[in-house]
DNA sequence: CGACGAGTTGATACTAATCAACCCTTGTGG
DNA sequence: CCACAAGGGTTGATTAGTATCAACTCGTCG
């Protein structure tokens, strides 16, 4: 279930897209982070994997131990409300953090889709190691303000934008993951179920099966399997009115 | 309508809620900040006042030079898209900071509700001033997690809870502001018109008006004016099915 | 006084939630 | 090896919530 692995480490990167304009641009969508500041952050951490998919990684409501970082694989963080319902707040794909926490507790759960491996950081030390190394730390910054402005798009989709058009933003932001779109074949292969995608686009699993015949039916994108699509992004992205993207 | 005011300085506060749990509370809602750094950052920064409610201070798409940390007032951030939809992302209040930017241009607009005091600090200087102040860098960081997980409760109201629901968790959010909310009269006071609460919870001005007159039939709050409210935040938060709260 | 914007109410149309039934794949145990 | 259970996925029928359009009131400001 949970394997500490000490052997290999797995390249350390954080996914964000800076505030600022940026200088050079040879880090995808990664922020540039020095050899050295990899290290020590590298020091601070631990790896750990997690071979079963389903794996709950946080819990909502304990004590918040970790920071985590993803490296492989794609987890979910999600939230229960008493009734029942459940709302995924996001999707996480490698290079993104998890373990969003107030006043020392988690906020949100946070299950692996898939198998993953992961960095995770205990959150004392690495609040004095951020403290001493201010580079570092505004990366942390701007991770978070990446994370506040996507947080902002999903509000803007889930305020404005009809089911269909959510589950185009959705398909697009997934097949911006190379590791999970064939970008030659334009096959996206999906990690989540109807239930999933339904719990974070704010609808029902029947609901994205409908959103889904009618992107068909559009002729925008068609249904190899459930689980694997051909689509455009080009032309989900003229489907949907985002102001940037 | 803008005018500089460098003659007295108003408090330097940032407004959030911390993500580890304080040694310390004397600060209430603000993030404890040493005199000395209150200092820096008020020398970093120029205190701008806008008389006229509506203005537009910071404008989506132009070129970010500025953050603001608002003092006074209350603004509202907003993302219109090409159809001409308009969604309002947030509402500031005293200790907020707003100028979101994503590689060097501004994602949302931002305008006064009321008339409004704030500081504003080139992001340039503020850039390299916060690698060489770690404590104040951590103070924005906790700034960015703060608002995101603001909106990220913003996305699970938008997502799970009917128009009525929303409404009621507005009006939480805006009680919990003593300079509009007079809790012993229990007498709220809104800054904002039915098409912003409209904009902001995701329906239309008819909408939020049927709203408040269902939460005034169930008896969870009387309208004095429209723009004045009596309300009893228990029983309001009550009504709401928030995990937390 | 008249114009305008905010706010409210009613009638209608439509999107999507819900309930039910069903198919398909996968994995497990007899 | 096959039967059956379980969960994911899809489709249809019905209903509930709310968007939209229209009309009207009220208060404010020039």
């Amino acid at each position: 279930m949970k394997q500490t692995v000490p052997k290999h480490r797995d390249e350390i990167r954080i996914r964000a897209v800076p505030n600022r304009a940026p200088d050079r641009r040879e880090d995808g969508p990664f922020l540039p982070l020095s050899a050295t500041d990899k290290v020590k952050l590298g020091h601070l951490g631990e790896i750990i994997e997690f071979k079963t998919p389903g794996t709950e990684i946080v819990s909502q409501g304990e004590k918040s131990t970790f920071l985590y970082l993803l490296t492989d694989g794609v987890i979910e963080a999600d939230r229960t409300l008493h009734s029942g319902q459940r709302q995924i707040l996001a999707f996480y794909w490698p290079g993104d953090t998890f373990g969003l926490a107030e006043n020392g507790v988690y906020v949100n759960s946070a299950s692996a889709l898939t198998q993953c491996t992961v960095y995770r950081f205990p959150t004392q030390q690495l609040a004095t190691f951020l403290l001493e190394h201010p580079t570092i730390q505004e990366g942390f910054l701007v991770k978070a303000v990446h994370d506040l402005r996507n947080a902002q798009r999903q509000i803007i989709m889930m305020g404005r934008f009809d089911v269909t058009e959510r589950l185009a933003v959705f398909l697009l932001d997934c097949s911006g993951h190379e590791r999970y779109f064939d970008a030659s074949r334009r096959v996206l292969t999906l990690a989540m179920t109807r239930y999933d995608i339904a719990d974070y686009i704010g609808t029902s699993a029947e609901g994205v099966t409908r959103a889904f015949s009618r992107l068909e039916t559009k002729g925008l994108l068609r249904r190899l399997t459930p689980r694997t699509l051909e689509l455009t992004t080009a032309e989900l992205k003229a489907f949907v009115d985002f102001s940037d993207s």
